[in-house]
RNA sequence: GGUGGGGUGCCAGAGCGGUCAAAUGGAGCGGACUGUAAAUCCGCCGGCUUAUGCCUACGUAGGUUCGAAUCCUACCCCCACCA
């Protein structure tokens, strides 16, 4: 491993602890940073993420690019799939037991990961280690070593567990595996430090006593805030569909940014914007005045991180066209379609618009799709369409629209 | 192992032989107003084209009945108290 020079400890822990909610402690990285600078090997900080979700957020982004910091420090950063833990499902924050992820479903979500962490971290510096790798290959007494290092009586003083036991709510027994899971990921990565959520304090506080009882030398746990999503009610998920995909499309980054509520500008602002002193200031001094332009620019931002300047400003003209001016973007998804498509089942070269609309996945059902004709939702080149029985010549082009923003484009052929 | 309670729609939660596709609230969706914000108001909220119609649905499988989410039987699961 190549030796590295290190900036002074006292810089290194300016930038990592940013941003940073807790540091446990700061004590031990101050000496873990001066150890590393002292023999010139990199500190190993690692964080795991499960793919139970095909998209990582920009929610994720915040400790991502926290552990760019790191990249940028010279340390080594290993970013764990958690491809076997994912089949367990981290019990962190729910009140109830998650359902099993198979292996086929985690691993079409894995794929994506590869290219979506080079969004935020440096390719060529980021390890990305599954932990099937040392997990997959345990046997029965491996397992019962790292059961018999941690208590039941720990284990329950964990709130969600806690909190489940005295509302009488299930816990399986197989949910207690997944911190010893997590934690054993550190001490076979040897990681110094492990970064997560502040959801994740429990998880990597086992990772702690684990590693000690392994004999290793206790990670650092460095807590990142959570970033509530836009609804501006619960943290930023994707099983709540209230977040901001970091591989999303321009369009889509701009128009859920602007569609977080007011009282989410200064968090975003803060931990999505990549705004950091003066700049963050003065824009937050902005956000309290004058709440509209500063959503505008937030999303701007947003957007300018993952896909360029260029590309914000092209997603902003591109809200303003679709949503101020109400006129059509052009992006709209085309389908080319056949008078004789199975799911059309058009008669005497006409189709049943509610059928249509569902082939085209502007609606997922044909009574919804009528229902949504009777509440003047959707219109037809522009025409709004109050009649469900309207039928359409299976000829020519049409343009769709069900709602404010949903849009679709067919043309028939053949 | 014993005793008692319970499993209803995305969630919570009523219903306890017909009037139940199932009250109510939340979420969601659509409409109005706006800044794709908040607040508010209105509508929808199982599926099936065209139906005072049909199908599917109240843990699972059977049964009683003209008719069952509602009664009976078995099974599965959850919870409480005791051990």
């Amino acid at each position: 491993m190549a030796t590295h020079r290190f900036p002074p400890v006292r810089e290194q822990m300016d930038l990592i602890s940013r941003d940073a909610v807790e540091i446990l402690s700061e004590e031990e990285l101050a000496r873990k940073l001066e150890r590393s600078l002292e023999t010139g090997a990199p500190l190993v900080v690692k964080q795991g993420f499960d793919p139970t979700r095909p998209d990582l957020h920009i929610g994720h982004a915040v400790s991502l690019r926290k552990l760019r910091d790191f990249q940028e420090l010279g340390h080594d950063v290993v970013f764990v799939l958690g491809d076997y833990t994912a089949r367990i499902g981290d019990p962190s924050g729910r009140s109830d037991l998650r359902p099993q992820l198979t292996p086929e479903e985690i691993e079409e979500n894995a794929r994506t990961y590869r290219d979506q962490v080079a969004l935020v971290l440096d390719p060529e510096r980021t390890r990305i280690e599954p932990n099937s790798g040392w997990l997959a290959s345990m046997d029965l007494a491996d397992v019962l070593g790292l059961t018999a290092r941690y208590t039941v009586a720990r284990m329950l003083e964990r709130d969600d567990f806690a909190k489940r036991m005295r509302e009488n709510r299930p816990i399986s027994l197989v949910e207690f595996m997944y911190p010893l899971m997590q934690a054993y990921d550190s001490v076979a990565l040897r990681a110094d430090v492990e970064l997560g959520g502040g959801d994740q304090k429990f998880n990597l506080l086992v990772g702690r006593t684990m590693q000690e009882r392994y004999g290793q030398e206790p990670q650092v746990c460095l807590l990142m805030p959570l970033l509530r999503g836009t609804d501006g009610e619960r943290k930023m998920s994707k099983s709540y569909d209230n977040y901001v995909g970091i591989a999303d499309a321009p369009e889509e980054q701009f128009g859920r940014t602007m569609s977080i509520p007011d009282d989410l500008l200064d968090e975003w602002y803060r931990l999505a914007s990549g705004l950091e002193g003066q700049a963050l200031e003065s824009a937050l001094r902005t956000a309290a005045e004058d709440p509209y332009p500063a959503k505008r620019n937030l999303a701007a931002r947003v957007v300018g991180q993952y896909h360029g300047d260029e590309a914000a400003r092209a997603a902003e003209s591109h809200f303003d066209l679709v949503h101020r001016e109400k006129g059509v973007p052009d992006d709209v998804p085309a389908h080319t379609l056949h008078p004789d498509d199975e799911e059309l089942s058009a008669e005497e070269g006409e189709v049943w618009l509610p059928r249509l609309l569902v082939r085209t996945e502007l609606a997922p059902s044909t009574s919804q799709a009528a229902r949504l004709i009777d509440q003047g939702a959707v219109s037809l080149d522009g025409e709004r369409v109050s009649d469900r029985q309207a039928r359409v010549p299976t000829r020519g082009e049409y343009l769709l629209q069900r709602g404010k923003r949903a849009f679709a484009r067919v043309r028939f052929e053949g």
